[in-house]
RNA sequence: GGAAGGGUGGGUGAGUGGCUUAAACCAGCGGUUUGCUAAACCGUCGUAGGAUGUCAAGUCCUACCGGGGGUUCGAAUCCCCCCCCUUCCGCCA
């Protein structure tokens, strides 16, 4: 959500802003409206103060015993035009939000232009991909042929986009995350939050989700709707609070399962794990200090790194570009793990700042100590990894040329000391 | 699911139609006093929007007492709907 101020002050930078985003212009429509709504206001506000003078001098004759048929007379008089006064100025004010919230986020002045993701820019790569002496499968086939993933199984009880996973693999899945939490609350000073996976309007429209993307999501026949990712009960924590300055930054990891509906995304990587309606992730969410945002961005991004560096996993870092960012963020760094199977990249996490473009739908503020006023905080989010998608990686970069694939060293504690997952029998 | 009681500024909490311009206290901020600390005393202290003004200081106005609607000349206060919290009952892992 945008500030009205600032587009009425700034309107060339804001549109040149969007503009970067691939969006047109709208500084100027939200300027005049804005314009047409404090105007009703101050017509509005000006027959109210009429009132309100007129209604005490009625108390006043009454309690002396006169009459105050004058002054009935007056306020009878304001009363059709102070009706009409007052739906003109809500329903340009119910305009005007309706447009800011459609609005993503700015982009930052270091964000690469370009309008897709053939336009992101790659950082830093970490670890060589695995050389195989015999053509390296993808994970659907090796976790089929270790017969521990049955996507048939899947379909019957849910139907496409689902799997199941059965004894190591299921292990592995559970493994995976527990190592994941323990690296963020143990060495990187997150703390552990076990939330609620569903959640109610207000939330999503805190993050951003919401009114604009309420077709990815599942929505429960009570009005609930199943998170799409721990982000929103995470950053929702400090939905309309005042954090003291001195207790930012607010980290917070969680392991939660995480819904969407693909809408959209028919066709697109119907087979294996990789787009599927359910799936777990472990999240990092801070909230920051405004100063502190950019530097709290790169060492979240080296956290979810610091996973794929344990586990051994090739992986390459990019900025993501204007065109390529979600709704709410003003700057991306995706990481991407290197798969043997399908011989790319593919996304395992997405770390981005969203500046207090989340903070001020949700109005979350804090205030520094002696402070007259409150400011909005910054929110960040990132995946500290997807697991699904990490297991996807180590069973494609760990495979053998015998069916087996090999446990990575940080796992096997987390693994009952198992070294390597031996086809099922 | 049933019943009852609640939701008021950063916090506690008073307020049954005009005396509220939301009391009081706590916390905060400024000051006085003071070897230091503490205490005491005095002052100040909500948010948002608008008008005016030199993009200032200031002055004035409006709204906001969980959210939305209604009654009324006038609503924190009365009525209706919804949300949330607490307690009890029922059901339940």
């Amino acid at each position: 959500m945008h500030d009205i101020r600032f587009i009425r002050e700034k309107p060339a930078f804001f549109d040149k802003a969007l503009a970067r985003r691939g969006l047109g212009s709208v500084a100027l429509q939200l300027a005049e409206l804005d314009q047409r709504r404090r105007a009703a206001q101050t017509a509005f506000q000006e027959m109210q103060a009429k009132r309100n003078e007129a209604s005490r001098q009625i108390g006043e004759v009454k309690k002396q015993g006169g009459d105050a048929a004058a002054q009935l007379a007056e306020v009878a008089a304001l009363k059709e035009a102070l009706g009409t006064a007052e739906i003109q100025e809500k329903a340009l004010g119910k305009e005007i939000d309706d447009l800011l919230m459609g609005i993503p986020n700015l982009p930052a002045d270091d964000v690469p232009d370009g309008k897709d993701e053939t336009a992101n820019v790659e950082l830093r790569r970490n670890g060589k991909p695995p050389v195989f002496s015999f053509a390296p499968l993808e994970h659907d086939a090796i976790g089929e042929r270790l017969g521990l993933m049955d996507f048939g199984a899947a379909a019957k009880l849910s139907g496409a986009r689902f799997v199941v996973l059965k004894g190591a693999l299921a292990r592995l899945e559970r493994a995976l995350a527990a190592f994941m939490l323990d690296l963020h609350t143990g060495e990187n000073g997150y703390t552990e939050i076990n939330p609620p996976f569903l959640v109610r309007d207000e939330a999503l429209f805190g993050t951003g989700q919401l009114p604009k993307f309420g077709e990815d999501l599942f929505r429960a026949n009570t009005g609930h709707w199943l998170i799409p990712t721990a982000e929103v009960p995470l950053t929702n924590l400090v939905q309309g609070e005042i954090v003291d300055e001195a207790q930012l930054p607010l980290r917070m990891t969680a392991l939660t399962p995480c819904f969407r509906s693909e809408a959209g995304a028919a066709g697109r990587d119907t087979r294996g794990m990789i787009r599927q309606h359910q799936f777990s992730k472990v999240e990092l969410v801070s909230i920051a200090h405004p100063d502190a945002s950019a530097a709290e961005h790169e060492r979240m991004t080296a956290c979810a790194e610091m996973v794929l560096q344990r586990l051994g996993l090739p992986y390459r870092v990019m900025a993501l570009c204007c065109g390529d960012m979600g709704f709410s963020a003003m700057k991306t760094y995706d990481i991407e793990v290197w798969l043997p199977g399908q011989n790319c990249y593919r996304e395992i996490s997405s770390c981005s700042n969203c500046g207090d473009f989340q903070a001020r739908r949700m109005n979350a503020r804090f205030r520094g100590a002696g402070d007259k006023g409150t400011r909005f905080v910054h929110t960040l989010n990132g995946s500290g990894l997807a697991v699904g998608r990490t297991l996807v990686a180590i069973l494609e970069n760990y495979q053998q040329s015998d069916g087996a694939v090999l446990v990575p060293e940080a796992l096997r504690p987390y693994m009952g000391g198992l070294d390597r997952i031996v086809p099922h029998v």
